[in-house]
DNA sequence: GTGAAAGCGCTAACAG
DNA sequence: CTGTTAGCGCTTTCAC
C-alpha cells in the first residue's frame, strides 16, 4: 500500500504548482498544449486517481444520487434500481442505495444520511407506511431535487415518473371483452391506495366503454395476495350469475384465482379467463401462462434518473418549480390464461 | 432553502470556538457537561447536520462501503443487496452500488469510482466475463478491504462467502434417492465454473456414498437455460435406461426439465422426480411446485458486510492478512416435483 | 475546559 | 500561461 498520490505530488515531480496541475488534469482553459500533455501523462504514469471527497467538499457536487426503495429483495424495485444505476452510471453519476422496509422512521433516516452526504439528487418510491410527508418536503427546502417513481404522492407538487395504471387496467379489461368473455370479474386492492383505485376505474371505464353495464357484485375487494385471489374466486363463484373471466389488481392475486380456478376443475382459458398486473417474471412459467400487464421497470428507473438529472442541472433556474409527472403507457403481456382464439 | 448550518454558526452562536463544539457534538472528552449539553441542544435547535464529506476528507473514513454486482434485475443479487444494505445500515454504513453488467470493464470502472470514492470497503461478485483479476488485486494493495461473495476466486487469497455448492447438490441428490427414485440423472452445467462443477461433483459423491453406481449417460452437460432442461430430457429418456428422476443443476433447467416431462405425460412426482437449485420464487407456484436448494441469499450479503467491516476495523492488523472463507449452508426446500411419499 | 492553528485534497480568485 | 492564496467544513494537535 503506496501512499496515494495526489496533485500536489504530482506538482512537486514537475516542478509545477497545484494549481496548474488541477487545470491541465481538467482541461480548462489557461494552459499550455505542452504542460496539459505532460501533466495527464505524469498523472497516468502515477496512477493518480483525483479524490472524490476533496472535489465535493470544493465544488459542492459529489455526483451521487440517493435512491430510496422499500426493499431490494422486491423484484419489481430491483428492476427500476437496475435501471436508475445504468444510466447514472452513463452520466457520471454512483447511486447511494437506502432501504425503507416500507417504515416511514428508516426513509427519515435515509433522507438524513443523504442530506448529511451531499447528494446531488433524491430518487424515492413512498413507504406504505408512510402517511406524513415532512420529511420529504425537507429534502426540497433544502434545495435538494427530489423525484418519486411508482410510489408518487401528488398533492405534494413534487415531481414524479409513475405509469398509467388506469389505462392498464383498461387495456387488460378490454382484452377479456375482444376475447369474448361475458361477465367479467374485478379483484380490487386496497382503496386507499391510488394504483389500485385507479384499476378500478380503468376496469369500469374499459366496461362502460363497451356498453358493457358495471356490476357492484363482480367487484371483489380483496388485500392483494394468493389468499386474496382464492377467496375472491370462492366467493364470486358462488354468485348466482357467476363471472367468466377475472381481472385480477395483481399477479399474486390473478396466481391464487388461478390456483382456485384450476382446483375447481374449470378450464382456463376456455371457460375461464385470467389477466393479472405487474408480469411478474413466474407468470411464463406457470401453467397456464399467465397475461398480465408489464409497468416497465427499467425505464421506469431510466426515465426517473433523467428528469432528476435535469432538475439538478437547471437548479435555481424557474423550471424547477414547474411540476412534472412523466407517465408511462403499461403494456399487454396477453399469455395462454385469457387466449382464447 | 435557508444556508446549511455549520459548526462554526453554532459557535458564533455561543461565543465558543469550532473546536469545542466539535468536541461536544462528537462526546470527546476535554468538554463540561454544561457546554456539552449547550451545544447539542443549540445543534438539534438550529437543525445541525454533520457534513460527511467534510467528516471524510478530515478523518480519512467514509462510513460508505462499494457493492459490485452483476445486475440489480437478478433476484438473487436484489436479495443479497438486502441482506448487505440491511446490516450496513445497521452499523452505520450506507451503500454504494455499481452493476458490472458481467462485463469486466465495467467492474474496472466501478473500482476506479469507488477508490476514487475512498470508500471504507468494497463487496463483490466477479463478472462471468471476467478472466483478468488485476483491478482486484490493486484494490488490495491500495490497503482497502475487499470482499467477494458467491462468485469468487480462490487462487486470489482474497475472503469471501460463499454458499457450498457441493454439499447443497448432495442433499439434493440424497433426497431424491431417499424417495426412492431408482436411477438419478444430472444435468449439469458448464464446468468452467466452479459452482456447477461442484455440484456435479455433489451429485456425484451422494450417489457413490448409498452405493449407486455413477452412470456417465446420466450426466447431461447443458448450458443452464428452460431450453437445455428439455434437450436433456429428452435426450434422457430416449436412453435404452431412462432414469426416474433427474437433479437439475439450476432452477430455470429444471423449469425445462419439468415442462418436458408434463409433455411427455410422464407423471411427476409418481413416475419422475424432479429437484432443482436455486430457490427461484417461481419454485412454488408452478404446477407441481418444484423442489429445490435454497442459497440463503439475505444471509450472505449480511454475512458479507459483516466479515467486510471486521476487515475495515481490523485493518492495520496483523489479522487481515489471514485467509477467510465463510462457507454457508445449503438448504433443503422440496416440494411436489420429488416427494413422493 | 477551551482556544488557536493547521491540514485533509482540491479548485477558484486574483496576480503576475 | 503559471503561481499565490484562500477556503470548502471538519477534527485534532498543542497551548493556555
Amino acid at each position: 500500500m503506496n501512499h496515494k498520490v495526489t496533485i500536489a505530488d504530482i506538482a512537486r515531480e514537475l516542478n509545477l504548482t497545484g494549481a496548474t496541475v488541477s487545470r491541465a488534469l481538467n482541461n480548462r482553459k489557461g494552459t499550455s498544449e505542452d504542460t496539459r500533455r505532460l501533466v495527464q501523462d505524469t498523472a497516468e504514469r502515477m496512477n493518480y486517481r483525483r479524490d472524490r471527497i476533496a472535489y465535493s467538499l470544493r465544488s459542492g457536487r459529489t455526483n451521487i444520487i440517493g435512491v430510496i426503495i422499500p426493499s431490494a429483495e422486491i423484484n419489481f424495485f430491483g428492476s427500476v434500481v437496475h435501471g436508475i444505476e445504468s444510466m447514472a452510471n452513463q452520466h457520471g453519476y454512483s447511486v447511494l442505495l437506502y432501504q425503507s422496509n416500507e417504515q416511514p422512521e428508516y426513509e427519515k433516516k435515509g433522507i438524513e444520511t443523504f442530506l448529511s452526504s451531499r447528494v446531488d439528487g433524491i430518487l424515492a418510491s413512498i413507504a406504505k407506511e408512510t402517511t406524513e410527508f415532512s420529511h420529504y418536503l425537507e429534502i426540497k427546502e433544502r434545495g435538494v431535487p427530489l423525484v418519486f417513481f411508482d410510489r408518487a404522492n401528488d398533492s405534494l407538487n413534487i415531481p414524479s415518473v409513475v405509469i398509467d395504471d388506469y389505462k392498464g387496467a383498461y387495456i387488460a379489461t378490454e382484452h377479456l371483452i375482444r376475447q369474448g368473455y361475458k361477465r367479467i370479474a374485478h379483484i380490487a386492492g386496497q382503496q386507499h391506495l391510488k394504483i389500485f383505485k385507479d384499476r378500478l376505474e380503468g376496469y369500469k371505464a374499459a366496461l362502460t366503454a363497451y356498453g358493457i353495464t358495471v356490476e357492484d357484485e363482480l367487484v371483489y375487494f380483496g388485500n392483494v395476495s394468493i389468499a386474496s385471489g382464492r377467496q375472491a374466486i370462492q366467493h364470486l363463484l358462488s354468485l348466482s350469475k357467476p363471472p367468466d373471466a377475472v381481472f385480477a389488481v395483481e399477479d399474486f392475486t390473478a396466481l391464487g384465482a388461478v390456483k382456485e380456478i384450476k382446483d375447481k376443475r374449470i378450464e382456463i382459458p376456455e371457460a375461464f379467463g385470467v389477466v393479472g398486473f405487474a408480469n411478474e417474471s413466474f407468470d411464463e412459467h406457470i401453467t397456464p401462462s399467465l397475461s398480465s400487464i408489464d409497468q416497465q421497470t427499467v425505464q421506469m428507473g431510466k426515465e426517473a434518473f433523467k428528469l432528476l438529472m435535469e432538475l439538478i442541472e437547471d437548479k435555481g433556474d424557474v423550471h424547477v418549480q414547474k411540476r412534472t409527472k412523466i407517465v408511462l403507457e403499461p403494456l399487454a403481456a396477453f399469455r395462454q390464461s385469457s387466449m382464447r382464439r
